[in-house]
DNA sequence: ATATGCATGTAGCGATCGCTACGGTAAAAA
DNA sequence: TTTTTACCGTAGCGATCGCTACATGCATAT
């Protein structure tokens, strides 16, 4: 039985699914539970996803790299920072989006599929060292466009790239953001005037 | 039926299910391929830790605070350090001890329980906060004994903690610690400045 | 020599897992 | 009107789950 592609129904059912993992992780994941929260059934899970890594495949995908994308649109549209103020902007701007509640909520789902793919390499593997060197050249280019050497340029960019990350995952840790908030434009201060390459 | 206490079968039998947790994850633990690997049967297991979830909390004891706890001996024993040079050394030899062969495979393992501790936080909930929050208080009063008021030094010791968590989870990621080791150091080389306060 | 208790094998219970077979309804397409 | 197509309920398969009942060898204590 060929799967429908491309139904409303199964287009609602993927938004659900997906609001489901957010909320209950992918460690226990059972269809007939997941099912029941969603007022089907298992079977019907599997008539529209086929199976249950493919369901989970398809509800992950269009947010999986969501934060990437939305912060590579950032970085290019408007203006690209070309210099040690538009970086830092780009950078509070970006960490403002982290804490916006469409994004938030599913970050506790990403830092899940993150650790799985430390212990488990080929299963959600790449996951988190493809995010991580994403932002990690995107940065670079940008430090490159300050007139950075390559390799300064990657090291300062792997240094606020993962600071910015470890400050995240602790935000998520205390609950409430006040700490991290002050945290991550300390860091920024610290880190800005390294910028005025001359 | 009584389980035994302490016997010399249990704690080694304790020693190799850690081994295979920190081998594999606690995801999708099963008993009997446990059991198989290490050459006893599931009855065995339950013999000896009466349920599953006694087996891992017990294997995981030992272990769960040691970077912590390693870390405030380190701290507290030979110089507590009271200038900013001292802190710097103090953090570098925990960075390098993260990265020793006895502890560094087990992060992996951490990192799942802490994630998980996200998703579910009556379920290995603290974890993640606790480590945090120790290491931050820690770092908080050594910069108050620089001369640091309370909210700076917190702040500082904020940014510290978490900045350096999210450059190991970054090593973790990438596998290699040569960048992750040039953004450590950079990160101390932009920070320690700010602790030479007057 | 007998009794007590630790250690372990065998067998299986009830529950749940992902998944499938089969049949049916209703609407749209021919 | 007939046929196809999307949708969905019922029932169950084989496997695996954590866990338990029961029996037994073996060692030590009495």
């Amino acid at each position: 039985m060929a799967r429908p592609s491309d139904q409303a129904k199964r287009r609602d059912l993927t938004d659900r699914v997906r609001a489901y993992l957010v909320r209950n992780g992918l460690a226990g994941l059972s269809l007939r539970p997941l099912a029941r929260a969603l007022g089907t059934s298992d079977r019907m899970l599997l008539y529209y996803f086929g199976t249950k890594e493919g369901m989970v495949a398809e509800a992950l995908a269009l947010d999986e790299r969501r934060p990437l994308v939305q912060a590579r649109a950032v970085f290019d549209s408007a203006e690209s920072p070309r210099d040690p103020a538009g970086i830092r902007r780009f950078m509070e701007e970006t960490w403002q989006r982290f804490g916006a509640p469409d994004l938030r909520p599913a970050l506790p789902l990403y830092m899940e599929i993150m650790a799985a793919g430390l212990i488990d390499p080929d299963r959600y593997g790449p996951v988190l060292r493809d995010v991580l060197a994403e932002w990690t050249d995107l940065l670079a280019s940008a430090f490159r466009g300050l007139g950075m050497r390559e390799a300064p340029a990657r090291t300062e960019a792997a240094l606020l790239v993962d600071a910015t990350f470890g400050l995240l995952v602790a935000s998520l840790a205390e609950g409430g953001r006040e700490q991290a908030d002050a945290a991550f434009h300390a860091l920024l201060d610290r880190l800005e005037p390294g910028w005025h390459v001359t």
